[in-house]
DNA sequence: AACACCGAAACATCCGAGGTCTGTTGCAGG
DNA sequence: CCTGCAACAGACCTCGGATGTTTCGGTGTT
């Protein structure tokens, strides 16, 4: 094995173990790589790779730390992972949204503080009549963050926060202010939002679905039907 | 931004962009370290950061080539992620995965093929009636993979099989083991089992979510209970 | 007390020289 | 003609040092 592979998991160790905990600084690059027993380039490429998952935080001028490793934090690497994956896997993700997103919705109208709620609802409130994409994208995606957010598990929320990622979305809402779902969209919207406010986690559980599952339908037409991307076949899909 | 940063986003969109195909083989070390206007050095880090997360593998002696990009590859880095979580957070991802479960082994009850059904059945029987920790573990683990494989949503496997990882699981067991446990369990393998070979899914995904909600359960009472306040302090636990 | 300057510490980047592994090529033998 | 072995070239691996940048903290001036 690479000494760099090595050093990763002598670094996973020192972490695990508890030598090194949250927010503590690594040795210098120089005294770390001694002590490990390799170059500085080749601990240079360990840390650069445990950077890019959310492990390490260099400061240059400063020294290296270990972040908070809070679930969002690491979760949050796989953003990256999932913006690889685009036209052919994007159901498959999505079938996982559509799983796990009634179930936060559900635990949300149980967990939520009233707060929260409001402000939930500020942000329906905020949409105009003829938003842009980008305002409609960003607010979807804001409402939906807040909803998984309410669930009080960290975990959950990042793992949705990944999933929903900014990536696949925009093309997906292109599509569908394309013919004109804005209105059922901020419908549905309105109904998770009363669902939860009136603390019914089972009605807030089935809006939820009701709601990924049009996307899902919606986006199974678009690039189901053919692999042609201008067949707009049959505009129905979307719900029902 | 780092010059390192900025060489990790030019080969991501290289290959997002499709001109770089899973599979291919990217220039070597000099010539793609000119081209990105960098040293190689720095090109190394960037190589090895995307090398962690599974997205390149590179083979000494041969050259540095895309992977296959598919799902189970690229959430397999999710494994490394979740060693990091021990104690605090193993309860939220445990809890993703009683979302998850239920969802994955009702639909294995509808999609598994008959061949699988079998080859989940032989599972179940190669186990002995003392077995060591390990061989429990072991068959555990390919039980609920094989499950999840039989959903027919490689992501939603590749997921689950990062949260069951071996990490916590080796821990679970153990604790379980020594209360006794063993037989319960066995018997709710049995019973989604049987449930999958009945092609019922409500039935599998009732006994899957049984089933982690046991483990839940007891791993709430074995982590000590103050640390939720909503959840029921019963001392009911897991097993009769 | 507030601000500007300066130097030490630490990371960022680059370079060039060996080392090691892998796939291929060419030759000899069957 | 096919097979097996050995040498070769290509590509990655590792190293250590030199130089640039950034940050932090101490110092002196206003």
């Amino acid at each position: 094995m690479p000494v760099t592979d090595v050093a990763i998991d002598k670094i996973k160790d020192m972490i695990i173990s508890g030598e090194l905990a949250p927010g503590d600084r690594l040795p210098k690059e120089a005294e770390l790589a001694q002590r490990l027993g390799l170059s500085r380039s080749s601990l240079r490429e360990a840390v650069k790779a445990l950077c890019l998952i959310r492990v390490l935080d260099v400061r240059q001028g400063d020294g290296t730390y270990v972040t908070s490793l809070e679930p969002n934090l690491l979760l949050d690497a796989m953003t990256f992972v999932v913006d690889f994956h685009r036209d052919d896997t994007v159901l498959d993700f999505l079938a996982v949204r559509r799983i796990l997103e009634p179930a936060a919705t559900a635990l949300a109208a149980l967990h939520m503080s009233d707060a929260d709620i409001a402000e939930l609802g500020t942000l329906l409130g905020e949409l105009e009549d003829s938003p842009t994409v980008e305002a409609l994208v960003a607010n979807d995606l804001q409402f939906h963050r807040k909803i998984a957010d309410g669930s009080g598990n960290p975990v959950l929320c990042s793992l949705l926060d990944s999933l929903s990622g900014p990536t696949a979305r925009a093309r997906i809402w292109r599509g569908l202010t394309q013919e004109g779902a804005v209105a059922k969209t901020r419908e549905q919207h309105t109904a998770i939002y009363e669902a939860i406010a009136a603390r019914e986690p089972e009605l807030a559980r089935s809006w939820a679905t009701v709601h990924v599952a049009g996307v899902e339908q919606w986006l199974r037409n678009a690039l189901g039907t053919a692999d042609d991307p201008t067949a707009d076949a049959e505009p129905a899909a979307e719900a029902s």
